[in-house]
DNA sequence: CATTAGGTTCCAAATAGTGAAACTCAGTTT
DNA sequence: AAACTGAGTTTCACTATTTGGAACCTAATG
């Protein structure tokens, strides 16, 4: 996993909500104890803090088990996130459009400290999974959308970011260093879209393209999956131009995007 | 709309986290003058908390336009909170197969202070709309799933949370007063459903269970949501049986309900 | 050019946060 | 059954952080 290393201290609020990634990066319900050698705080303070948490329910605390897990409240907030901040709104429409068109699992992603957020999602086939996807987090240095952001970041902020990547092999063809990722990242650039052949898990791969805004910054990054056992690499490849027209249109839709007036609901 | 009227004082992290709903609840990018007076702060006070929230990711600045919008971090941490501590991922299966079944749309909602926090939801036919309607927040007095639940919360929480209701009159058929409201729980509980006739919308009317825990606490509802124009009433009532069997097995997949041990993704 | 209003910074006073240590309460273990 | 252990909770004197009135910047505006 990355180091999330965010903005160490910013007074009690911060610290408190380094607890709380802390918690919710552990994928389940935990006890203090399990907390406690990971957080490197004082007990009391570590407590104070789980305590505040769990009353501001950020965090739900489980009488039974004695576990803290991510709170409610926390659902509630993402919504309005999500709605307001992330790409997800502004391309709804394409992201239906390519679905229905090419038929295959559309991602949206964002890029996010350095990892990959997934924003948005269309399914090839079941209409299941909702929200199970927005919010997920991935690694970057081996998905396709990742590569694809990647590639068009400013040099500082590329450097931090690839500091980040663990860099772990998934499969055999995963790269593994910062120097092939950035020969990579150059071929990427060079043909404007990126690809994820089977790199982060065998028998999948991916065509990715980044969305620049008109300021020549990356926003974002949209991509169609496929399986290997169903799809050739020429069948793929062909998937560039839809894709990058995808992208485009975001850009587009994006640039122009001003929040939507909306009565109080 | 309620009043959150949290905890009110829990130190700083505390009234930050009130700033930061207060944030969320506008639905929009909002400039500081405008939240000034909302927060009842100090402005040098309010000032150093959006900053903080900002930095913190929690917030998203818009530097060319000035707003504030709830950030990024919150989709992440939210995903974390949907995954692990709403009823969603144990009713999966249950909301497919009732979905698939009666063909309309199903809704899978908690309370939350006092409020309906929807958790998850199948479509009647497009797969749009992921994330979109989980973490939405609706009123409880005039929403099936809201009633149902309701109805089934000890005196001292019910006392509470009619207290927070607006009574707002959407249509001509909501209820207007907390008595009203209390005989109508008392039905449901007699009668084990909840429906929502045109209450909320005119043309859309629901029919909606409890889910209820072993010892009896209500834990969520479920509802099954028609419009007047294609669905009869004695249609909607015909779908009593199969809802509140649905809500019986959602129930009994949460009381035995483990977290599954994952591995760190 | 004076005025206002949104936004930002300062800094002494006051408050809220800190964490070592002591305590509680189940389960052990001897 | 007394002593031990380890997880969780509380205390309290010390101190670092937070606080907010007021001053200070800008742009816009009349």
């Amino acid at each position: 996993m990355t180091t999330p290393q965010r903005e160490t201290s910013d007074g009690t609020v911060g610290r408190t909500l380094a607890v709380l990634d802390l918690v919710a990066e552990f994928g389940r319900p935990v006890r203090f104890a399990e907390i406690l050698p990971k957080a490197g705080l004082p007990k009391a303070t570590l407590y104070r803090f789980l305590q505040t948490l769990a009353r501001q329910d950020m965090l739900a605390f489980d009488d039974n088990r004695q576990t803290y897990a991510p709170g409610m409240r926390l659902v509630r907030l993402a919504h309005s996130a999500w709605a307001q901040s992330s790409l997800a709104p502004v391309a709804q429409d394409v992201m239906d459009r390519l679905a229905r068109e090419i038929g295959q699992t559309v991602h949206l992603a964002q890029l996010d400290n350095g990892a990959v957020l997934y924003v948005d999602k269309r399914n090839a086939r079941q209409p299941v999974e909702m929200f199970a996807q927005s919010g997920k987090v991935g690694p970057a240095y081996c998905t396709g959308v990742g590569k694809a952001m990647l590639a068009h970041l400013p040099e500082d902020r590329l450097a931090q970011a690839i500091a980040r990547q663990s860099f772990h092999a998934h499969t055999d063809r995963t790269l593994r260093t910062p120097e092939a990722l950035r020969d990579e990242l150059t071929r990427i650039r060079e043909r404007g879209y990126a690809l994820d052949d089977e790199e982060h898990e065998v028998g999948i791969a991916c065509i990715a393209a980044p969305i620049l805004s008109g300021n020549g910054r990356v926003i974002g990054a949209i991509s169609v999956t496929t399986t290997t056992a169903t799809t050739s690499r020429e069948q793929l490849l062909a998937l560039a131009g839809p894709v990058k027209e995808a992208a485009a249109q975001i850009a587009a839709a994006a640039d122009t995007w001003r929040f939507p007036e909306h009565k109080q609901a």
